[in-house]
DNA sequence: GTATGTATACTAACCAGTGAATATACACAA
DNA sequence: TTGTGTATATTCACTGGTTAGTATACATAC
């Protein structure tokens, strides 16, 4: 039965979605995509010209909900400018302590393809880090702050060690800690009266 | 020849930690390890149960050398407690310039394993980082700072989230940034009269 | 003459990608 | 209304290659 197409090619993103995070890229076999998805490995090349096609899809699929998240939890809490970046890594946290949850798919495919410096999949994560770095440094610089870009490479660096660390120990928790590190950031950019942490 | 036994061993482990480095756990066979090492796969197989023995020995051969290093450059660095620590990021930053870099192998190994929270070889990455931040609480407690595991922790996370996001972007600027923010943090935990980061 | 160490040759499974054929839906003609 | 061509979509069966791990035999040192 022909004519569905862009549903048949949504459900093989979404099936290689949850193999790919789940298991890792090159763990998984293009037949269990296919077999997941409900149709053979040769519809699938049908789709896609080849698995790195297929992982590509897989993290462009990824980008935009995941800054809509980050952007939702942020707009969503009311405080100042350290408040609501805090509230982003203390819903993250939440997230983590999600049995299936596997860190970062971005980080987790760049970190496993290291070896393929310009595979596909790396420029979309890299791209996916930098809208948010972006929007970080826009909103920064909004608020004043005298050096948005740096404060915004900052958090980054934070967002993307807590994914790391948290994964490696299983222990959430890193998560909030890197949340009380970007608010003493945000904090000292600011300006604002000294407080020693803890 | 017989009788070389630790030397073959260690040759092995030498070969092993070159290609998991450069290409990843699940890219590199054991025929590659043992071609590398100069033997054949059968007795690759008498020195080491399984691939994911030798696995657990490439990361525990980077346990030691690689905290010795992140010591010898604290050391080596005359000033206080901030530019001390700033002075490890600094140094990762000249190492991760060079061509061959391919971040951290311990981040990378737990994000390739993730599907396999039990595997030797994160417990034994999730031992090393707890390491580094026992050195460095250990190192706060005695500067007299409030709540060193806290600092230890956020230095942590900069220090992987810099692995991380430089390993994505290929740009190890990213290494400076989050020596600054480790200054920062440390400055601000020590009491230091403020001074707006830029 | 036995422990230790090494090599040859093999198994059984897996895997990315393809060749050839087929089925369906739809446009258009009769 | 009915037949027919064509692009779209799908399947079966296959190839050539790779992989972790092993059965068996052989060599060296002490």
């Amino acid at each position: 039965m022909p004519r569905p197409s862009e549903p048949t090619r949504e459900r093989i993103v979404q099936a290689a979605s949850a193999l790919f995070y789940n298991e890792g890229i090159r763990r998984v076999s293009v037949d269990e995509v296919a077999a997941k998805a409900g149709l053979t490995k040769r519809t699938l090349y049908y789709h896609f010209k080849s698995k790195d096609d297929l992982v590509a899809a897989y993290l462009a699929a990824r980008d935009q909900p995941n800054l809509a998240l980050f952007r939702k939890w942020f707009a969503e809490t009311d405080g100042g400018l350290p408040v609501k970046v805090e509230a982003i890594f203390k819903n993250l946290a939440r997230s983590a302590r999600h049995p299936k949850w596997k860190g970062c798919g971005f980080l987790r495919t760049s970190a496993e393809l290291a070896n393929m410096p310009g595979h596909p999949a790396i420029r979309i994560g890299a791209a996916h880090k930098k809208k948010f770095e972006d929007w970080l440094r826009t909103t920064f610089a909004e608020q004043g702050i005298a050096d948005p870009l740096k404060l915004a490479r900052q958090i980054l660096l934070l967002l993307d060690g807590s994914f790391a660390v948290v994964l490696l120990h299983r222990d959430a928790s890193y998560m909030e800690t890197a949340g009380e590190a970007a608010r003493t950031l945000i904090e000292t950019a600011l300006g604002k009266p000294r407080r020693k942490q803890g």
